[in-house]
Order: C-alpha cells, then sequence, then structure tokens
DNA sequence: TAGCATGTGTCAATCGTTTAACATATGGGC
DNA sequence: GCCCATATGTTAAACGATTGACACATGCTA
C-alpha cells in the first residue's frame, strides 16, 4: 500500500509538504494542493492511521464493553453511541462481556493495550479498584462505580414509580415486580425500591419475583417461563405486573397467555425500556421510556471532555417517560 | 504509560530480552523470564498494540459494516461474530452503514485506512467496482459481489420454499409474500423465488407487497403497518403471509390482530431468520430459521484463510430449519 | 531596501515495538 | 579442545506518519 513517501514522489514534493496537506497545516499554494491530491488518488493513497495514532499518542477509538449487542437494549445503545461517535470522528473496538468478570478484565486490558481513548462500560461486574486504577476516560451505564466515575443512568426511581402508580391507577390490586439480578448493585434497582415505596404507600405488600440469570440467550418459555409460572400458581390473583425491563414483560406477557390469562383485562403489565420491539408485540407494550440517544450523547461528551483532560459531572440523570399502550 | 524500554531498566535486561520474552522468541531463562513479568506487573506495563500493528504491518482488528446492531439480525450476527473473532485473537472496529451509500463508503475507507485486516460486509450497496478495488480480505453476508467475492448466505430458495409450502399444508389458500426491497439485488430474493414457484405449482398466483424503506427505525405500526393494512384491504380473504422477515411478520401480527383476524386461525403467518424474540412474541412466530452461530464461524474462516493468503471458496450456503411454532 | 507573508525544501527526531545481525559467555558432550 | 545449545547483550534499521528547526526562495509593501 502506498506510503506518503510514494505520494511525495508521485507529486514531485516533499514529505512535509504531503503532511501539510493532509494536516492543513503551514503555507500551501492552490497549485501544490492540487498536485498532492491528484497523486494521492492515483495511488489511491490511504493515510496509515495506525503510524498516525502512534505519532499523536491519540487512536481517536473508543472502547466498548457491554454484555451483548444480541441483547436489544444494548443494540439501540450501541447503535446511538455509534451514531455520535463517528460524527465526532471516533471508531468502535467493540467488546462483549456476557456479564462475565474474566471476559470483563479480559478485555478492559485489551482496551488498554490498543490505547482507546476512553471506555464506555455497560457493563461491570469487577471490583470498584480494578477501574480506579485504569487511568483512562472512564463512562458507565446505570453503574456506579466508587465516586470519580461518571455514570449515565435514567431516572430509574422516577419510572419504577410512573410503572407502578399507573398499574394502580388502572385499578390492579395485586401487583408484582420482576427484578433483575438485585445482587449486581446496579442503579436499575432503584426500580425496585419505587415499587416497593408506591405500594406499601397504597397500604399493600411488595412481591418480588427475581431473576437471577442473565437474558443473553432466548427469553421466552426457558428459564424465564417455569419461574413467571411458578409466580401465577403462587399468586392466582395477580392482576399488574411491573417488569424491570421489556424482556421480562415480553415474556411475562408469554405466560399470561398460555395460562389463558388476558392482557390486558386480567393482568395488566408494564415493562422498562421501550425497546424496538414493544410497540410491535401483541399487544403492543406499555413501558417506562429511557431517551437512549440522549444518554448516548452525553456518554461520548463526557468522555471527550476527560480525554480533553477536563473535569466533569459525575451523575448524569435522565428523565423518563411512561409510553402507555396495550397491556394496561 | 511504561514502555518496553522502561521495562527493560526495570528488570535490568536488554529491550530485546523483554520483546523476546513477549513474543515467545529465542532462549529465555525462567529467572529472566520471571523478573521481566514481575518488572511489567509493578509498572502496569500493557504493550502498545498500535506500534506491534505498524511494525508487524497485522492489525489484528477485523471490520464490520452492517445496517445497524440495533436491528435483531444483526445484532445476532454481530454477537456471533465477536465470539469468534476473540477465540481467534481478533478485535472488531464496528461501522453502522443505514444502508446509505455514502456511509457505506465512508466506513471502508474508514477501515482501510485503519489497516483492518480483513473486512465482513453485512450491507452492501455500492457497486461492484468498489469492492474490486478494496484489495482487502472480505465476505459479505446474503450479497453476491461480482465473482471474486466471497459471500455466506443461507439456502434462502429452500427457506423460502419450505415456508410456503408448510402455509400450503397448514391449509392456507391465498398466500401473500411481503417482501424487503427487491432493487437491493441480494441473496435474500431468492426467498421470493421460491414462493413465485411454489404458489404457481399449486396452480395459484402470487401476490407480493414490497416494503422498500428500511426498518432501522421501529418496525411497528409507522410506515409497515399502514402498507400491511392496505393489504388486508385489498385482499380480504388473505389467510396465509409469509414475511422475507421475522420483523416484517410481527408488525403483519400486530396489524392483524388491530383489524380482528385471528392468528392462526384467520390468518397464518410464517417469517424468517427466527430472531432473540421469535419465540417470545404472542403467539410464538413460525419461522425459518439460519444457523448464525455457524455461518458467522465460517465468515472469520474465510477471511483468515485471505490473510493467509490461500485461495477461498466464494460460495458458502448454509442450510435452514423450518421452525414450527404458534403462528401455524 | 528592509521586513514580512507566503511557499517549499532538507534534516532529523520521535512515537513503541520488532527483528536481523552479530558478539559474547557459560557449560556440557564428544 | 572443539562444537553446540543455551542465554543475553549491543546496535541499528524498520514500520508510516508528524513535527520542529531552519534554510531559502519570491513578491509585495512600507
Amino acid at each position: 500500500m502506498a506510503t506518503i513517501r510514494d505520494v511525495a514522489k508521485r507529486a514531485g514534493v516533499a514529505v512535509t509538504t504531503v503532511s501539510r496537506v493532509l494536516n492543513n497545516r503551514g503555507y500551501i499554494s492552490e497549485e501544490t494542493r492540487r498536485k498532492v491530491y491528484a497523486a494521492m488518488d492515483e495511488l489511491g493513497y490511504r493515510p496509515n492511521e495506525i503510524a498516525r495514532a502512534l505519532q499523536k499518542q491519540r487512536s481517536f477509538i473508543l472502547g466498548l464493553i457491554v454484555p451483548t449487542v444480541k441483547h436489544p437494549f444494548f443494540g439501540a445503545l450501541v447503535h446511538e453511541i455509534e451514531r455520535v461517535a463517528a460524527a465526532r470522528g471516533y471508531k468502535l473496538m467493540l467488546t462483549h462481556s456476557l456479564m462475565e468478570k474474566e471476559k470483563e478484565a479480559e478485555y478492559l486490558d485489551l482496551l488498554r493495550r490498543h490505547r482507546v481513548d476512553g471506555i464506555v462500560l455497560g457493563s461491570h461486574t469487577l471490583e470498584v479498584d480494578v477501574f480506579r486504577n485504569v487511568r483512562l476516560p472512564l463512562v458507565t451505564f446505570d453503574r456506579r462505580i466508587g465516586e470519580a466515575i461518571p455514570f449515565i443512568c435514567p431516572d430509574n426511581y422516577e419510572g419504577g414509580r410512573l410503572a407502578t402508580e399507573h398499574l394502580i391507577a388502572r385499578g390492579a390490586r395485586k401487583i408484582v415486580y420482576l427484578s433483575g439480578p438485585l445482587s449486581f448493585d446496579m442503579l436499575s434497582n432503584r426500580r425496585h425500591q419505587a415499587y416497593v415505596d408506591v405500594v406499601r404507600a397504597h397500604g399493600r405488600t411488595p412481591i418480588v419475583y427475581e431473576f437471577t440469570f442473565q437474558a443473553f440467550e432466548s427469553p421466552a418459555e426457558g428459564r424465564y417461563g417455569e419461574e413467571i409460572a411458578r409466580l401465577f400458581h403462587e399468586h392466582p390473583d395477580v392482576d399488574g405486573i411491573f417488569a424491570s425491563s421489556d424482556i421480562l414483560a415480553y415474556a411475562a406477557m408469554h405466560v399470561a397467555r398460555r395460562l389463558g390469562r388476558k392482557v390486558p383485562e386480567d393482568v395488566k403489565i408494564v415493562g422498562f425500556d421501550d425497546l424496538f420491539l414493544s410497540q410491535t408485540v401483541v399487544p403492543p407494550l406499555t413501558t417506562v421510556r429511557q431517551p437512549i440517544p440522549a444518554m448516548a450523547e452525553r456518554a461520548v461528551e463526557v468522555l471527550e471532555r476527560q480525554i480533553a483532560g477536563g473535569a466533569v459531572e459525575i451523575e448524569h440523570v435522565f428523565p423518563v417517560d411512561l409510553i402507555v399502550r396495550g397491556t394496561t
């Protein structure tokens, strides 16, 4: 592949001149510029970004660690991050932690070796210390790691409140919360707290089913199904379900139907996330929407500010909306 | 950040020795190896992969151009490619074409500048020539580009045949095909051909609705909805739908329900892809499954073989399965 | 005519790593 | 005593680009 030297020779100018054209520095006549571009064209020259990164000590690559883009939420998140990052001249290196400690550590290391300019963490199972020692611009989604690492999240508590209040307003009397793994200490667990507070405030008892495994395989009947069927068996009079994610809500809809419960007549269901397909499932899902595009933008901004050496806010909480559809 | 020189100094050895340890070349005593590793540990040294890539003329990065990982099919595909690539020591640079010509060209260029070792194309709207001139290991999904670029696809014709025959076997008399954009000359359009052949063989007339826009925004009522509603209006007696993708099938299910048609009693629906959620939607979707994990593996293998300078098969067709569920 | 903006060139160092070539030293086997 | 495997070092070039320092034009202006 042609190098800057080849271009210089072909254009009959010095290497320095070509570099000046490429980087728009110093004085360059129109004539020379034209010659240089012509030479590049003829040779099919593409500046070697690897050499550039080495010299400039900036890779313009952002690292991404997410559980997997197969999960629709992270698919949407990565979509938006790619959009914003590209617009600002950054490339993305994508890795999948599958929520496994070893993979997460391994990829964190990998991204450091690659000298990415910053890392977006959509997954975190490691200890706080590991991240403190990374010494690289970081930003997380929905995970608070220590006090110095900025995080971005929806207003989880408000979302939980909206969902639960809505179920009550629609006449649900016995409301169950389907939770993700509470042990991971994710900010999304505040949805749980909101649910508990609201049902208690209405003089009822919280009922929580925790799903400890991760939904990276198909979420339908499989492991989720049994657990949800158990719920209907143990609480035959359940008439409201608040699921901590749309995926769990879909599974609940599925099981409800299998057991002959009509949604929303017999059971009302509210999800969380407003995924790609939530308006397409039948009936369309009432859910709490997170403003993913805005959150992605903020994530990249926060990284850029750190890259530039500036100080950043730690907390970035985004407002949520209740989207009322057919399941309530 | 510590360099190999720092490590050498700290370990009291020569830079060459450190490099020998890192790359496992030449003779190294256990004692020296230990000292070097200790020094690396103390300094938190990570070899600079950028420098390595420059020197070795191998980046060990694979470029990915897909419409977007927000689309569940590409989410699943990228998931599997990441898995295989990581296992073989490759990293992924992810880009989203959104099926736009300019973006595709821009990203193709970007990946070349980054000296990726190979590119997986999940999207292709450009002219054949552009790709022929890339001079880089390439492999595409479902797109035949010229005669020299290897492609990977499911057995589209067989899938279309299975789906259509199944609908007929289940008693559907008037079967409509919901097609993606036929103009793009994708291999998936063979599903269309199979559909046409089968219904003709049964003495019926093919009815095709083409959806020219891309489903990267939400696929529900929006643009799809109207078109599908029109279909039910123009052909009130339709009792079978073969959708060229699960997303289209979901939309069809959605509209059918809105218009009071029961699935599968009044209309039977078959999709294509077997996405993450297809067993979760209500009722679960009958669909044609592509073996995405195997296809992803093959994609990386095909790239590796090209990287190694070997010759590769051009056609890689994978068998499909009809997964019968609740919509038929 | 001095000064300055403009335009281009030469030279050399630098980013962090790999690697070839060669030197040197030790210890064992024959 | 020679050969050879083992073990480590020194030196220098290379990968492809950027950049600072400096030289040397040309042409305009004050």
